[in-house]
RNA sequence: GUGACCAUAGCUCAGUUGGUUAGAGCACUGGAUUGUGGUUCCAGGGGUCGGGGGUUCGAAUCCCCUUGGUCACCCCA
């Protein structure tokens, strides 16, 4: 039988898990550093949990896990003969993948709020998975790393949030801009032009502005059933230019009539407010184009895309007023953001930006010759361990070749030789692999050499 | 879910208008070198040419189906 991996999954090798931890632990010191605290949640929800919470799109993506044992001969047969395969599907199954770490999150708070101190800021770092065609920076399994804070309203937090994104990419090294949107700016636009009950409509068109052109979302935006006079005022909106501070004006005075659009505005100039108090680096970007996908969000908005790489958003979130209400907990609001791992490493790997990278492997090989020569060797292995210096013994006497053929491969710096002269002697020979020189010395003076 | 392109050794690929026994580089194993790798030289193992069917005297090559991959759309980290 040939190996092989199901569509979309990924195996990921010593050299490249090198790399994703590197990225893992730059984002987990920054979340720590802010005061979020870790969190797991299992693999599998209840697709109660996980079905309509994503807007219909999402739940097409969800992967099921079909029913134990018995239970699929319970399957809605009728709704198979009726070719219905999403009834179908969901009569086989009552358990599903997680989609992403926010709504897990939710569930979560709703079934500790007894234990939880609001307001609670949790970070969690784990895999979600799609059932999207995988294609480029587009996987089946990915890593989310998210932090959410809920039960505040305050808008410090998305501050706090948008200043994570910069120190974050900064300690990467990567050129971002950070946009920010708010989805109340987005309705009091659709109530503006009359349209509240189409806003989902509205902002899927005009979320498309960079990729299909202004041409291309009006003429979506008429497909989509809106009217000819609300696109021109929304034309009108998509095509105002300015810096942060004009944009603001522009849309008070636009949105002058709407008061839930007069908050967004509100709320996003008090961000906008903050976040000019701090001393970010990277680009941030007022977007009244930015929509985002999710049907949860409510307040603000963000999504990161990379400056110098081709590739969808390396990192997004917003504000979501009752993600938990709809298990019960009324009246508490989240705010969150999700860095993209894979797409991130994508990045990174494309701009060649690992190269720099000390990558923390193996320090020490001692060479095996077996026998009396093994022991020793081991022996000494020990005290070079004790000391935190990371070294191995190669397991079997192989031939010195293959030895040294596997220090190299593995690009270990130090290779010990450990043979009868050297076990007389009391002494160990080192030989440094780059520049092929190698000295005799006594255990002592090789671990000062080596922590050095 | 819609569409396009691709599939040859473990990996990256070559293979002429259809023509004899399908090749190269890398990797692996052995040797030149019994205690010295990363350079060199020699030898070796490894293929149902993704799978099935068809056209043909003859198919890796042409046609159909199927599976898998890649990319774009939808949507998204």
């Amino acid at each position: 039988m040939k190996p092989a991996l199901p569509k979309g999954m990924r195996d990921f090798g010593p050299e490249i898990m090198l790399k994703r931890n590197y990225i893992i632990e730059t984002i987990k010191r920054v979340f720590e550093n802010f005061g979020y605290q870790p969190l797991q949640t299992p693999a599998m929800e209840k697709l109660t949990t996980l079905t309509g919470k994503y807007g219909e799109e999402g739940d097409k993506l969800l992967f099921k896990v079909l029913n134990q044992g018995q239970k699929v001969l319970k399957a809605d047969h009728k709704a198979f003969e009726e070719k219905n395969a999403v009834r179908f599907a969901n009569s086989l199954a009552e358990r599903g993948l997680r989609y992403d770490l926010t709504i897990p999150f939710a569930r979560f708070v709703v079934m500790n709020q007894s234990q939880i101190t609001f307001p609670f800021k949790r970070y969690q770092v784990q895999a979600v998975w799609r059932g999207d065609r995988p294609q480029k920076g587009r996987y089946r399994e990915f890593y989310q790393c998210d932090a959410d804070v809920v039960g505040s309203n305050s808008l410090l937090n998305e501050a706090e949030l948008t200043q994570i994104f910069d120190m974050v990419y900064n300690g990467l090294g990567l050129n971002v801009t950070i946009k920010i949107n708010n989805r109340k700016i987005l309705a009091g636009m659709a109530e503006v032009v009359n349209c509240a009950d189409q806003l989902t409509s509205i902002t899927i068109a005009i979320d498309k502005l960079d990729k299909i052109g202004l041409d291309g979302v009006v003429k979506e935006l008429g497909e989509r059933g809106i009217p000819e006079a609300a696109i021109e005022t929304i034309k009108t909106f998509l095509t105002a230019q300015g810096d942060n501070a004009g944009m603001m004006a522009l849309l008070k005075e636009k949105l002058a009539n709407s008061e839930i659009g007069m908050k967004g505005v509100e709320e996003l100039e008090t961000l906008m407010n903050y976040l000019n108090t701090l001393d970010l680096k990277q680009t941030i970007e007022l977007d009244i184009t930015l929509a985002r996908g999710l049907d949860y969000y409510t307040g603000t908005i963000f999504e990161v895309k990379a400056n110098d790489f081709q590739i969808g958003s390396i990192s997004a979130g917003g504000r979501y007023d009752d993600l938990t209400g709809t298990f019960g907990l009324k009246g508490v609001s989240g705010v969150g953001i999700s860095f993209g791992l894979d797409r991130i490493y994508d990045v990174m790997e494309g701009l060649g930006l690992f190269q720099s990278l000390a990558i923390n492997t193996t320090k020490v090989l001692f060479i095996n010759f077996g026998g009396d020569n093994q022991a020793y060797a081991f022996q000494q292995l020990q005290t070079l361990r004790k000391a935190g210096i990371a070294a191995e013994i190669y397991p079997d006497a192989a031939k010195m070749k293959k030895q040294m053929k596997y220090a190299n491969a593995k690009k270990i710096p130090w290779v010990i030789f450990t043979g009868d002269a050297e076990i007389e002697s009391g002494n160990l020979k080192i030989k440094n692999m780059e520049t092929g020189e190698q000295e005799e010395m006594s255990i002592e003076a090789m671990l000062s050499k080596l922590s050095g």
